[in-house]
DNA sequence: TAGCCAAGTAGGCATTGTCAACATTGGTAA
DNA sequence: TTACCAATGTTGACAATGCCTACTTGGCTA
């Protein structure tokens, strides 16, 4: 049971003690060092795997897009999409409060347009617009998008009101109704 | 014109340096000690004024709040509210972004009720209750306060796809038209 | 004029991100 | 089988940062 020099699989293990890191304390910040330290393995193992901090927090920010696009996945499956997206997102942004905070957080046009991250977001986007299309059956492509893209921003600017912007400003029954909201986007009335 | 021991008015130039430097770089991040070199002071002069990092941050957070408190004011006196409050927003959000990225990622729930960043946002709340009244007439304080949030999210929102998480996946008439989609939440349908 | 005390300085410490050079593997070609 | 080598880890170092403690300066007031 002692440690093989090499890890095996050191990237995943990285990210994945990022995302613990991230669960575990509140206005947490992720260092290289500390996720190196937590994983067994010396400080600069990591850059064997990642450019640096920026590439870590990239794969992290990618992970989370990839989870938001199951969300988006199985609401459309399901009998109310756009009432089951909200409440899916807002599940999400309860437990992973961190998690989105840094991904609403990353800027994208920092990376190539054929990067994971970029991708990842990708598929979240095409979620929504699924989403879309099974409330409102198929639009022209600028409509769609329109309204795919609106209910991203609510999805967004709610969820920051929520979790730091106005907590202690407003109740929590007098937050807008995103299901509500969403819904109407999706629908366009 | 040799520098005097005391500086003077220390505090407001730290807010100042830390906005210029938020102004030029693009992913600007603020360093302490890089605010006191600017400023022409020793690394931890600026400790006399703030309680740390955080309250540099929060200062300056607070700065931005009082911004967009006068872009509420000047809407409200306009002849089109609503659209008069997303023109300005949009002004501000284009030429002091990573101001507005710092505003919005900060957590208000880690100050307390009286402080001053806190009651910045208070008052720039407060504006978007004013355009809410300006455009719906006098409503029960519930349903304003209701629609007041819906613009603050759909403000949040529609910014951040556009400043950093839709670049290069919606071309710039795709988004949302926030003018029409604040003016519709404001009156109410 | 003496001295208090807010405002600044000096020095130091732990932590972090990153770089360059070296060590240890496991798999592969001879 | 053996000898190499590319991938993966490690060590050591450097500059920068946030922050702490102790000392200094100088304007204001008693």
């Amino acid at each position: 049971m002692d440690k093989p020099y090499h890890h095996g699989n050191l990237k995943v293990a990285i990210v994945a003690a990022a995302r613990s890191r991230l669960r575990g304390a509140i206005g947490a910040a992720l260092s290289l060092r500390e996720l190196a330290r937590e994983t067994g393995v010396s400080p600069n193992a990591p850059y064997r795997h990642f450019p640096g901090k920026g590439g870590v927090t990239a794969a992290v920010v990618a992970d989370g897009y990839r989870e938001l696009t199951q969300i988006s996945e199985r609401a459309i499956g399901s009998p109310h999409p756009s009432a089951a997206l909200v409440a899916g997102y807002a599940k999400f942004a309860a437990s992973e409060s961190a998690l989105l905070r840094l991904v609403n957080a990353e800027d994208l046009a920092e990376h190539g347009p054929e990067s994971e991250v970029v991708l990842a977001r990708d598929e979240w986007f095409a979620g929504l617009l699924g989403v879309v299309e099974v409330e409102a059956g198929k639009l022209p492509p600028d409509e769609a998008y329109k309204r795919a893209a609106g209910i991203w921003a609510a999805l967004i600017g709610i969820t920051q009101l929520r979790t730091h912007g106005a907590r202690g400003l407003l109740p929590e029954e007098l937050f807008p109704d995103a299901s509500k909201l969403v819904g109407t986007i999706a629908r366009g009335r």
